[in-house]
DNA sequence: ATTGTAAGTGAGTGATTACTCACTAACTTA
DNA sequence: TAAGTTAGTGAGTAATCACTCACTTACAAT
């Protein structure tokens, strides 16, 4: 079947954040994805002339979808922290639905003398980290949270709870709930900033999914 | 030169944690080693019949510094907090000292197709997390930190900690002090577990390292 | 000194891999 | 329908890799 350039490049980068998650990033051969597409191998130089910028295409198309991730929904609540939680429930959400994303953002493969590709990613990290320390001052200033909680760190110590969430789901082959999970955490961190009642005071209820 | 066969088994070893820093786990070869130790690529095979083998060596040596580093020291403290601050501030030192660690852990080279290795690699994670609750627990039956905190889910947030804190460290270039910021993120993150007044505890100020 | 053993080597081998290229077949446009 | 363009292919190639093996050299014990 012969399709369109634009066709067969999505198909490509899709196959390998596919066989990213089965096999490993850095185990991945041209020759895997085309018989897994159905083409010959030198169908996929054809498309990408070399290896690696399938790679920068794969890195184009996950930092998009962790940006939309977090970027605010319709009905975004007026509420910050329950903003804060909608951020990082939708990473938790994206990771469920893409299993391959950390082993990817870790690979060597887009790290290894691939500085531009390098402080890509970073700065995607970094876009996220500001997200979440804009989020905690709103708030401290409204009053949710501790004032003399460091939003700056507590951001970080979000960002944290995701990546080991994440981490542990994986490595534990990916029998609990990742969703459910990062939640229940989420809420422990959550009732650590909050002011006043240190009551385990619950996190935003609502029937979430 | 030649050296007796143990002598040569730790040196490849050896070799292969530095090099898995330096070019990543999975794209180390046995010539590599060969070479960085002075010998040919047909000596590693002496010590190690398959490659495969020098990765369980270097599981095991990772194992037993990573227990080595959370376990209780000579002048523990009897205060639950200062041994929890200790067994995490040890993480980072290790880290530190074999930035390699994280990378190793992380690899497919350990994991793909290696179930008893894999397991192994669990219970240790999972001894660390058990440590760390067991801390967790005598710090809230000390009144030190809440009653309604749940001691197994503040230890996978102060694992977390440990990842993500090592993680950025990595990522970004290790220009950074790893322990000083690790340091600093865990007194945020035990702020947030501590009893009653919430005003910025400070967090074991002693002068360590 | 002789001899047995353990460490090291040189020169391979087959498998795998990214990448090339001359050529063909399928769509598109005129 | 003719001509041009784009996607796909078959058959390579050079490099790299884990692994093998017959052979040599260093060392220790007798």
């Amino acid at each position: 079947m012969r399709k369109p350039a634009a066709e067969r490049k999505v198909d490509i980068v899709a196959t390998a954040i596919d066989l990213a998650d089965k096999v490993g990033p850095d185990r991945i051969t041209t020759e895997m994805i085309a018989s897994q597409i159905g083409v010959t191998q030198a169908t996929v130089f054809r498309h990408f002339p070399r290896k690696e910028d399938i790679w920068h295409a794969v890195a184009v198309e996950l930092t998009a979808r962790m940006r939309a991730a977090w970027a605010g929904k319709d009905g975004e609540s007026d509420d910050p922290v329950a903003r804060l939680e909608a951020a990082i429930v939708g990473q938790f959400k994206l990771i469920r639905q893409m299993p391959a994303l950390p082993a990817i953002l870790l690979s060597r493969e887009l790290h290894a003398g691939n500085m531009p590709l390098r402080m890509a990613l970073m700065q995607t990290m970094r876009a996220f980290q500001q997200r979440l320390t804009a989020l905690v001052e709103q708030a401290i200033a409204a009053g949710r949270f501790r004032h003399d909680l460091n939003a700056g760190d507590a951001a970080l110590l979000l960002i944290g709870l995701v990546q080991s969430v994440a981490l542990r789901w994986t490595l534990g082959g990916r029998s609990e709930d990742l969703v459910a999970t990062g939640r229940r955490l989420l809420a422990v961190q959550i009732s650590g900033f909050t002011a006043g009642g240190n009551e385990s005071e619950p996190v935003s209820s609502g029937a979430v999914r």
